[in-house]
DNA sequence: CTGCGTGCAAATGCTTTGCAAAGAC
DNA sequence: GTCTTTGCAAAGCATTTGCACGCAG
């Protein structure tokens, strides 16, 4: 079943473009709604959960945060976050390896790396580490 | 101020002793109502908290799932979660590094890896992949 | 005894769902 | 015109909080 085109799923899609970062849902929300105004929270998580669906966009999870969404496509990445601004970045390539972790008989086969710290912007402008 | 010595509080941490593994509120509930019949869950979450508040347990939080709690004192760590039981295994050791993949001007101070795949237990036991 | 900790139930916060009206095709 | 999507409000879930009672110290 194809998705209609609405101005809603329009605005939704487009802040997810221009991002060029994982959006939460609430800035989804706050973005698409400078093009739709009036546009409902339902509506957003509707969209982005078939956009989910169709392969559009991909979820990124933090732990113990709600979950963010990036355009899919990317190829194998990981995330870093500032701990001062919050946001979450796209980094490109991937660690070494992790095979002196693994326990025997284990088998790994999909894995996630995390990184926090303070980004160039923050670093910049002396943030105080949040 | 110091927490008061309880049934319920005993048995908490008895169930989280116990496991070796990280444990789930639910899970905590159910293995400390073994030994204490009627124990509610706020029970749990309340004295869980405050394990955590003094530094008793640490929080074990994997993307898009509810947290999960281990004693603490285990030094620097990582978790590997078996697609097939959703148990949730500590690992020894690092990873190498992953200065490759740090942006310009940014700072890394945490960190955090999770693998995932199938465990010993369930490969041996050729269950077939979650 | 005094007061903290417990169990229950109500409240909360985020996400999902039901439904009537609006919009896409 | 028909059928999907939207916005609102209500429903769900996991977690937290309020309150009266019971147990620890």
């Amino acid at each position: 079943m194809q998705a209609k085109k609405t101005r809603q799923r329009d605005a939704i899609r487009a802040a997810l473009e221009a991002a060029g970062r994982p959006l939460s849902t609430e800035e989804v929300l706050s973005s698409a709604q400078r093009q739709v105004e009036g546009l409902g929270i339902a509506t957003v998580y509707r969209n982005v959960r078939s956009l989910v669906d169709e392969g559009w966009l991909v979820t990124v999870e933090l732990p113990g945060q709600s979950p963010r969404y990036e355009l899919s496509g990317k190829g194998h990445h990981h995330h870093f976050q500032c701990n001062c601004c919050g946001l979450v970045y796209e980094l490109h390539g991937c660690v070494g390896s992790f095979r002196n972790v693994i326990p025997r008989g284990f088998l790994v086969t999909e894995h996630e790396v995390l990184l926090y710290g303070m980004c160039g912007g923050c670093r910049s402008t002396g943030h105080a580490k949040g």
